[in-house]
DNA sequence: AGAGTTACTTACAAAAGTGTTAGTGACTCC
DNA sequence: GGAGTCACTAACACTTTTGTAAGTAACTCT
């Protein structure tokens, strides 16, 4: 592991990563959507059964905002639109696939004691 | 990028992850940790300016009682803490490093004008 | 014409996060 | 014996984040 003299008060990297990643949803959303491709508004609350309408339409504008997403929206009724990864927002793979990596890892490790795992005694 | 059936609903990897990293100070302390092994409350103080003390003694707490950091006390006066990885810590390389890695690609690319690099005109 | 559809927004309220200021303990140095 | 040192903590206020509930637009289908 290599050393070198950063300072994190002006420029940090991760703080810079941190900017468009942070927030419990953001990068569930971009995990998500790297498996999916494309996504609907509606996909999404599915996926994230326990996220608001509200919150879920933030984030994704955010994303959005911030060029991580694209929207394409159709002039049809009912309405549907669809999100998708820019190569911006595809650039972060390496981030969000190590996330998931680590996540695997500690669930596998810390694997809960719920019913399905457990035999009884 | 393989694609599997995940359910971000519950165990959920990415979810997983930010529990512990999840928050602005936490993954900059980390960071800072991986490069200079040990760290003393006042070196964070020093390194991470802009963090109120409040702040800092939380999330240190924080992360010691996750098992990422440990912390050694030493019983001297006037008092001098020490904090370092654990091994369990330490685990969040790959994270941590995706996170370097991409913040420092957008910091290139996205370089701000500041009166250093910008020519008086 | 009334119900159904999707993708949202708005207003309000509760909860969580964060900063500011001041203070503590215990010992050493002047 | 008063000041200085370090690593904090407590109380209070404020700001940001998040949830809840309700509503909207516009068109299709019955």
């Amino acid at each position: 592991m290599e050393r070198r003299a950063y300072d994190c008060a002006e420029g940090c990297p991760v703080e810079s990563t941190l900017q468009f990643v942070s927030g419990k949803w953001k990068s569930v959303i971009l995990y998500r959507l790297f498996q999916e491709q494309v996504g609907r508004y509606s996909d999404f609350e599915r996926w994230l059964p326990t996220i608001s309408a509200r919150m879920l339409a933030r984030q994704l504008r955010e994303l959005v905002a911030d060029g991580l997403l694209e929207k394409k929206i159709y002039a049809q009724v009912p309405p549907k639109t669809e999100y998708r990864l820019t190569p911006f927002g595809q650039s972060l793979w390496p981030v969000i696939s190590a996330m998931e990596q680590w996540g695997r890892g500690y669930n596998l490790a810390h694997a809960k004691a719920t019913s399905a795992d457990v035999p009884a005694k």
